[in-house]
DNA sequence: TTAGGGTTAG
């Protein structure tokens, strides 16, 4: 019997099967090698399963000179390369080789285009994307489901979500797939509009022909409904992720572990924390920033002793979480320690993020002078020194160190971006040492100059709906507005009579914590949000119900003392979630202990 | 038949 002989017309599919299986550079080299043995290298299909495979591991300089040396490309054969690119971290290359391949004469077609709007999205370059859309637009498949998905993703990540939207609506409905509803969902959790990916959520219902939300829409509205602190919608989709049977995927978990904590319900979070099999960093790091926000210092150092005896290597956010979890619960030497040992513990080197935290930390303690040393140590570029700077100036002026605020001050004028938060805090550090002249200069410069604050503001959920209020402005009380500020005021004066020292509205110097509310319809003229917001609550949440009151930045100390004075008079509790952190109020105490 | 789209911590 004669020996098996292969010929190379039956050899060739062998060897380009053994290419797709391979992942590793080694047994990819070697099937080359076998390929050029059997004279087949250079043929267009090998060439191409070459480059893919080259590609698929990354080894982008082999891929490229293939590339180089071949005699004939075809669309395949640039789309390949273009997306290697892509998928290694060099978006850029892979847009400027789109360009060339038009060039050479080559057309692009739906898989190169989309492959191009993707790599888009990695820079997050608008207009970049925008040339991508406008080929597509001109080759007339703007409007397929993969390259408009892309485009709305590519928007998105631009920080276009109108176009993203615009692109979504302008595909046909038959087009519109599981992947573009999900896309679309994205945009909006990540730019912040939780709202309308919540609606975009329900209208899938309606008009998504009969899809059913898939793990990647389910994590994205869990993680809207975490951005706007809706809880409510958010045990809704809860309830729909067990229904759906996504229970024990790690990534809607962390999700739910994000979103429970950032609605005030840490034990919700823990909960569904402890039911992730094996977590992994993420998860970890995830109950680790929530432990944070709740003061709960030790048990995130028990978490983070945990995860590294199971062999979960921590990151820079974990550390962060740590040790804002530290500084949140007044472990400031633990805090400090761990920034000290973060480098030959955990081989990672501080960033200016963890500087900050630690500056923050030393100063809310009181501890200015340690904080002024280690701001000056920390030998950081760009952006973040404002943030540093401007956190001890904060603390300058709360221990009402003004020797030291002065020099802070200048440190955060020096940088000419977004100064308006420093500014602010500079203003009030006159304004407590009793300098309003100085303070009122500050901020005439400020209107002079066109700096605006975003207004502070506070929302409470009641039956699904959300109800913002604004410093000052009661109008979104609508009908009880009225009795909102007869309660307040009944309110205050039993606060006097236990002690109270603060007022819960009238004119002043802003505080600066919030600034430009209404001139004031009511009695409390300058009545900070989060007390309009709770005087709301306590007449719209039923008795025995928590009140949940969410706000976009720091709470004030007269606010947080008029809040644990509520608390005991009325009985009830309140959670308040400010900028950094949980407040969680019950008879005339907060959970923060006074640290925030 | 070798190339393409969406998710989680800060």
């Amino acid at each position: 019997m004669a020996a098996p002989s292969f010929s190379t017309a039956t050899l060739t599919p062998v060897l380009i099967h053994l290419l797709r299986g391979a992942s590793d550079l080694a047994s990819i080299a070697a099937t080359h090698a076998k390929l050029l043995k059997a004279g087949f290298a250079s043929t267009l299909a090998s060439s191409n399963h070459l480059l893919a495979a080259y590609s698929r591991c990354g080894a982008m300089n082999r891929a490229r000179d293939l590339f180089d040396g071949m005699r004939h490309r075809d669309v395949i054969s640039w789309t390949t390369l273009m997306s290697g690119y892509a998928a290694s971290g060099r978006p850029r290359e892979a847009i400027a080789l789109l360009r060339v391949m038009q060039f050479s004469g080559v057309q692009p077609n739906v898989v190169t285009l989309s492959t191009a709007a993707s790599a888009c999205a990695r820079l997050a370059d608008e207009g970049l994307g925008r040339q991508v859309h406008a080929r597509a637009e001109v080759a007339g498949c703007a409007r397929d489901a993969v390259v408009a998905t892309a485009l709305v993703d590519m928007y998105g990540k631009a920080g276009r979500v109108e176009d993203s939207r615009a692109v979504f609506d302008g595909m046909a409905a038959p087009a519109r797939n599981a992947v573009s509803w999900g896309a679309m969902l994205a945009v909006y959790a990540q730019n912040a509009l939780g709202n309308e990916a919540i609606q975009l959520f329900a209208e899938l219902r309606t008009n998504g022909g009969g899809l059913a939300p898939n793990h990647f829409m389910l994590s994205c509205a869990v993680s809207a409904c975490a951005g706007v602190a809706r809880l409510s919608i958010g045990k809704c989709v809860h309830g729909a992720v067990l229904r759906l049977g996504h229970g024990n995927n790690e990534v809607i978990a962390v999700a739910l572990v994000d979103m429970y904590s950032k609605c005030g319900c840490y034990e919700y979070s823990r909960k569904v924390f402890d039911r992730i099999e094996q977590p992994s960093l993420i998860p970890y790091t995830s109950i680790i920033v929530s432990a944070a926000k709740y003061g709960l210092g030790r048990c995130a150092l028990a978490l983070l002793g945990e995860m590294v005896d199971r062999g979960v290597q921590p990151n820079d956010v974990t550390l962060l979480g740590v040790m804002h979890a530290c500084s949140h619960s007044g472990l400031v030497d633990t805090g400090l320690q761990l920034l000290r040992s973060m480098q030959s513990k955990y081989g990672l080197a501080p960033c200016p993020s963890h500087y900050t935290c630690a500056v923050d930390m030393l100063g809310r303690a009181g501890r200015l002078d340690e904080a002024f040393e280690l701001a000056k140590e920390a030998q950081i570029e760009g952006k973040e020194p404002l943030l540093l700077w401007n956190s001890l100036l904060s603390a300058c002026r709360t221990h009402k160190r003004l020797d030291l605020a002065t020099l802070a001050g200048q440190r955060v004028s020096e940088f000419n971006q977004d100064v308006a938060g420093g500014l602010v805090v500079m203003s009030n550090a006159y304004a407590s040492a009793g300098q309003t002249d100085n303070a009122a200069a500050v901020w005439s410069s400020m209107r002079r100059r066109g700096i605006r604050k975003d207004p502070g503001c506070s929302w409470i959920e009641v039956k699904d709906i959300p109800y913002v209020f604004y410093a000052g402005a009661i109008s979104c009380a609508g009908a009880r507005a009225d009795e909102v500020l007869m309660l307040l005021d009944e309110l205050e004066c039993k606060m006097r009579e236990k002690g109270y020292k603060g007022r819960l509205g009238s004119a002043r110097v802003s505080d600066g914590h919030e600034d430009d509310g209404d001139e004031g319809k009511g009695v409390m003229v300058g009545v900070h949000s989060e007390i309009l917001a709770l005087g709301f609550g306590l007449l719209v949440v039923p008795k025995g119900m928590t009140i949940r009151v969410m706000k976009n930045l720091r709470m004030c100390s007269d606010c947080h003392e008029a809040f644990k004075f509520i608390s005991g008079i009325v009985e009830r509790e309140f959670v308040v979630r400010d900028l950094n952190r949980f407040h969680h109020f019950k008879m005339g105490a907060c959970s923060c202990n006074d640290y925030w």
